[in-house]
DNA sequence: TTAATTGCAAACCCTTTGCTTCATC
DNA sequence: GATGAAGCAAAGGGTTTGCAATTAA
């Protein structure tokens, strides 16, 4: 029941959108409601209890738009399907490398030194510190199966 | 003509691979020669040249066994397919937001503070700051279509 | 009323896989 | 020779898209 993130979401109007649709409603809700980073599919059984007709393609093109208007962040670990994060608060990643959940961590990452700056053949618009390793609960998992 | 990297992927006997077939040798010498992060299209296209009948499975089953030796790293940025990185140095990546196209930059990261490391749920192994903007050949082209 | 949005299903792209043939060891 | 690896093509998984029907404004 985390409602820290639930009124950024819910309040802004993005541009992209126009009508605020049932099945839209209900795929913010579940955004704004969770920290679990949940994939597409994920999402989508999730509103399903409530629009059990709601189709995959509608799940994809809400996101394509929340995406589109900064609400929504993709965070995509290699060709594992994509999970999205609706966390406007500035934080960090750990990626567990055994069953691929994503984990919030508080934000992370020191100003880029000028040095790399200069380094850097374009124009630097944000950077990224991201954390890997074995999450505790596959941890426990591991433990228990030795 | 860049031979940093072409020696340590060369010389290694991975565990995966038994028979050094033409077409790996083909992959690797490609791998060993760019710093260009290319696609495993990328790849395939490039060793064609030499070898006109190598199918793009091969290229990808190269691929997987290099990456479980640890010989080469992927790189994967959304949807856009991924990436491969035969670069042995320590570095980090600039990703451009227009082309997708992936640049090395110096190594960058400050080792994770005590604080960091106990609010991590799990086992850290390690970490990655990446960089995101405009690279200069989109900025260019940019101001040359306005 | 009317245009944005949905549901459905087919299409897409990238990657993996099964199977037969090839060629390295 | 044996067997790991290649080529081919079909299958897979996740995501996108075209189109007719629906529905918010």
């Amino acid at each position: 029941m985390e409602k820290l993130n639930a009124k950024p979401l819910a309040d802004l109007k993005p541009s992209s959108v126009q009508r605020m649709t049932r099945q839209r409603q209900a795929i913010i809700r579940v955004l704004a409601s969770t920290k679990e980073h949940p994939t597409a599919e994920e999402i989508h059984a999730q509103v399903r209890d409530e629009l059990p007709d709601i189709s995959i393609g509608t799940i994809y093109r809400n996101l394509q738009m929340l995406l589109a208007d900064g609400l929504v962040q993709e965070i995509s670990l290699g060709r594992s399907g994509a999970r999205f994060d609706a966390n406007q608060q500035p934080h960090s990643h750990f990626f567990c490398r055994k069953c691929g959940r994503v984990y919030d961590v508080p934000a992370y990452g020191t100003p880029p030194t000028p040095e790399i700056t200069r380094q850097i053949p374009g124009r630097l618009d944000s950077q990224r510190t991201d954390f890997f390793g074995v999450c505790s609960a596959c941890l426990k998992q591991a433990k228990h199966n030795a």
